[in-house]
DNA sequence: TGGATTCTCTACCATGTCAATAGAGATTTA
DNA sequence: TAAATCTCTATTGACATGGTAGAGAATCCA
């Protein structure tokens, strides 16, 4: 049930873009520097979301790369179906990526039953969840006092 | 955010020994056939939630497999731990396979925010539903009238 | 114009995982 | 003892993952 490496770092940086999203373009440097990111890696990732239509890119010395649309319509459900394709743990109850799967009956499947119950609950969450809502969980976070535990009064 | 067929298989195991809770033991050949899944295959992960203390076995000519406890105490949560290891999609939010990652600031983190409400999400699902609740929902299935599409009156 | 800086494209590679197959052995029953 | 079953270990081919590398194209600025 995991989100590939690359798919964390796509998010990651969207994340940097779209607090950044009063800059012309912020650089894949800056990035990979301040998200802890291979840069080589990066590179690929960010080619990737751009064919995906999410972030643009400027060639040349004042080059760089920024969000496509406003961070308000970028969810992390578009991020990471481009990345890594479905969000549901099994294909057969995926509703971008569907695939039959072997059971003798899929439709009277009690396993696809709950299956469908979990996709459902990420797909909310990852659907709802804009890179401009990151933005702001970021910020609020960073006001908070630094402490390695949980929080507790 | 996938499941893994190994995992599947598991669930789909772990539910025909279910529906068989009262038969002393079901053979592995028996669920390989109703499930569609490759015998050899099958027998290394019924030996796996054999050593995750999930099932039971039984050598011999009249051998087979029947689960180690009642259905109502073996969790789909349990199972799937076992064979794939985390439930969450990044392990920096695992309760069971915690690890650290590379982003600057883990305690701020606002992907890990999300990610944790995902955590939480498939987490409860998988925690609560149990090897009884999928064969409930299995009897259920079964008495409906078979359909292609999805039900509508 | 030229050089510095940046993204772009393609290729490559090492490692690991996945899904499956296979063979020989141990156990149990009839 | 024969037949049926699980057990254990090894192996395989295909593919994904995570990352590196090099040459090229675009852009800016001096």
């Amino acid at each position: 049930m995991k989100l590939s490496l690359r798919g964390e770092y796509a998010l990651r940086a969207l994340l940097v873009l779209g607090l950044n999203y009063d800059q012309p373009v912020v650089r894949i440097q800056t990035i990979s520097q301040q998200q802890n990111i291979p840069k080589r890696f990066l590179e690929q990732i960010l080619n990737d979301l751009k064919s995906a239509g999410v972030v643009q890119s400027k060639r040349g010395a004042t080059g760089g790369y920024r969000l496509a649309r406003r961070p308000e319509e970028i969810t992390l459900a578009t991020a990471v179906r481009h990345l890594e394709g479905a969000l549901a743990p099994v294909s057969c109850v995926s509703q971008y990526f569907y695939e039959k799967c072997s059971c003798p009956d899929e439709s009277r499947c009690a396993i696809r039953n709950v299956m469908k119950e979990v996709r459902e609950a990420t797909a909310r969450i990852m659907e709802r969840v804009t890179v401009a809502d990151l933005c702001e969980r970021s910020r609020r976070l960073q006001l908070e006092p630094h402490n390695p535990f949980d929080f507790s009064i």
